[in-house]
DNA sequence: AGCTCGAGCTTACTTGGAAG
DNA sequence: CTTCCAAGTAAGCTCGAGCT
């Protein structure tokens, strides 16, 4: 057949596709919003139609306390808190998501309940139900797990790729159409109109929205500048300074501060002789005079002198290259204005291209814009500013690490990027942790120091400072073991002598030394290296482990697994039974593909 | 405190190929 | 043929770590 009327016939089963995969997607979202499949909200339905009669009993809606729920359940369930109709309600909104055996993450869903109230709740609903025994249902009246074809697999994973590639560009496109309608909304000549903010803000938005390891290090930049002038105590800076338009001077000064050496920390004092002396060895290696202000000096490769045009010939033609080349041809000429020997070079230029080979000049065959100056250059017109990326929630994590992780993400060299939405959940996620982890050492600080309070034998340093220990019992609390401290390299053998016998005494009484505590660790290169393997497959499930509740229905029954006095017969029954059901299961797998395959037949609504 | 080494980072240069 | 692009590379700076 015809080219044509295959790629028709592709078109169309991309469209079908697509018609399952969007009910697909709205069921999973009904799933998640505590819905049913027809559209009805899953109040007062627990899992497996546990109730029948005892709709207007459990209904969440109702107001009633948990207590109420049977008279014989009464004493399991009264709590302290008595629960809300908001609370019942997400707890029923979180039985139909998860199911009864994850009390966690109902407990996490409805927020104002712990996880034993939870079960106790869960008991109490199980003991009503066991008081209204349900009708018996066969299990043939259950639909069975579907299991396709290796052949619809691949139908399958050919269409999502198409999915794949035109979803952006459907996104973008209802994007642009959302914008239109607001700008719309607002006319331009209107008093107030929003539309300037708006449009930097969508600008700022485009900019962040795919960030590749370029656009992670230009926001890295960015960050750290933007710390610098904190530091400084210099106001924040609008936007990220063009380097191209400061003086050289100023340029290769520019991070320069030079307080007084008798201010600084020993520390500090020591990182500066450090500094100074490393310049004036280069200095005499390069025999050069060593610069000795104090401050830190413009870091890479000094630019050389550019060849001076042609005398003879046209003019070359500039029209493409656009300002910030130009700013870039400037900067890479400025930048040699502030270094040694300069002036020989420009001396010399008027020699022309003889003179380019000898190393004075730089080639004369210069480079555009690459990548990262590119991505530094589009976060700049964006208006992207250290406040602009603490609203997005982008000021939290390494740009060049993650730049880093991105580039090792992938073995064929594929350029890959991270959404911003990605990076702005794991700052959540994140947050969440670390908020927990927080109020639970404080937790336990203020129970050590009460409990230590009433006994005079314990010396409470300072009762208002939390502990490492303290955190390290917040992580175990959450069934996370202590992160392996940060081992140094290498140690004398005397010192980890002395090291160890500090780690016992600060471990007793190490009230008086909190911050300090990283330095009093010991533990082996092989441990840290085994530590070091662990936390590199750290999970976020290692820092919430799953707590499962088993029925007590099925705790009762654990006993009778394989009774002594089996009934052959009656297994043997049982077993056939098995087989047929598994037979008429079969059956009806088959007849699902074949009506899944006869309905890619039928022409979808386009919508 | 002086000195050395090396990692890590930034910046500019080089150069082959693509695009106009 | 000219201009632009971008990967690779060179050059320089800072700083941590460790030795003497």
């Amino acid at each position: 057949m015809s080219g044509e009327s295959s790629a028709q016939e592709a078109e169309n089963d991309f469209r079908i596709f697509l018609t399952q995969y969007r009910q697909h997607l709205k069921d999973i979202r009904a799933h998640f919003a505590g819905q049913t499949l027809d559209g009805a909200d899953s109040e007062g339905q627990n899992e497996g139609g546990d109730e029948t009669d005892d709709d207007n009993i459990l209904e969440p809606g109702c107001g009633m306390q948990a207590a109420t729920v049977t008279e014989d359940s009464k004493e399991e369930a009264v709590d302290q808190d008595p629960w809300t109709a908001s609370e019942k309600d997400a707890l029923f909104h979180g039985l139909a998501v998860h199911s009864r055996l994850r009390p966690d993450l109902i407990a996490s869903r409805i927020q104002t309940k712990t996880i034993p109230e939870v079960c106790a709740f869960l008991e109490a609903l199980e003991n009503a139900a066991s008081h209204h025994p349900l009708p018996d249902r066969r299990r043939d009246t259950l639909l069975p797990a579907m299991e396709v074809t290796d052949s619809w697999i691949t139908w399958e994973e050919r269409q999502a790729a198409h999915l794949l590639l035109a979803e952006p560009e459907w996104e973008a496109y209802a994007q642009d159409a959302q914008r239109q309608s607001i700008l719309t909304a607002h006319p331009e000549d209107a008093p107030d109109s929003p539309r300037t903010p708006l449009l930097a803000q969508w600008k700022a938005q485009d900019a962040l929205r795919a960030l590749d390891k370029h656009r992670l290090r230009a926001m890295a930049r960015i960050l750290r500048h933007g710390e610098a002038s904190a530091e400084d105590g210099s106001p924040p800076a609008t936007s990220v300074p063009d380097d191209a338009n400061l003086d050289p001077v100023v340029r290769g000064r520019s991070q320069s501060s030079t307080p007084s050496t008798r201010e600084l920390s020993p520390k500090s004092r020591r990182r500066l002789q450090k500094r100074l002396y490393m310049r004036r060895k280069r200095a005499e290696k390069t025999g050069t005079e060593a610069v000795q202000d104090e401050g830190l000096l413009k870091v890479g490769r000094p630019a050389k002198a550019r060849p001076p045009p042609k005398k003879t010939g046209p003019p070359r033609k500039r029209g493409r290259r656009g300002s910030a080349a130009e700013d870039a041809d400037a900067t890479q000429r400025n930048g040699d204005g502030s270094e040694e020997g300069e002036d020989e070079g420009n001396d010399e230029g008027d020699d022309g291209e003889e003179e380019a080979g000898k190393g004075d000049y730089a080639h004369p065959h210069k480079g555009g814009l690459t990548a990262p100056y590119k991505a530094r250059r589009l976060l700049q017109e964006a208006g992207i500013t250290p406040a602009v990326l603490a609203e997005h929630k982008l000021d939290m994590f390494d740009g060049i690490g993650v730049a880093r992780f991105l580039e090792h993400a992938r073995d064929d060299g594929t350029a890959i990027s991270i959404s911003r939405n990605t990076l702005a959940l794991l700052y959540d996620i994140l947050y969440d942790i670390v908020t927990e982890i927080v109020r639970r050492a404080i937790v336990s600080r203020e129970q050590e120091v009460n409990l230590k309070a009433g006994n005079k034998a314990w010396r409470v340093k300072n009762p208002d400072g939390i502990l490492p220990k303290n955190v390290e019992h917040a992580l175990e609390m959450m069934g996370a073991g202590a992160p392996p401290r940060p081992g140094k390299r290498k140690r004398s053998a005397d010192n980890e002598e002395d090291d160890g016998d500090n780690w016992g005494d600060e471990q007793e009484d190490g009230d008086g030394d909190e911050a300090s505590a990283s330095d009093t660790q010991v533990t082996s290169d092989a441990q840290d290296a085994k530590d070091a393997q662990e936390a590199q497959f750290d999970l976020a499930e290692d820092i919430y482990p799953a707590f499962f509740r088993l029925p007590s229905a099925y705790a009762e029954k654990h006993g009778d697994i394989l009774p002594d006095d089996m009934d052959e017969e009656a297994l043997e029954r049982e077993l056939d039974e098995e087989d047929e059901l598994d037979a008429e299961d079969c059956v009806a797998q088959e007849t699902y593909e074949e009506n899944l395959w006869l309905s890619m037949q039928e022409q979808p609504a386009i919508n």
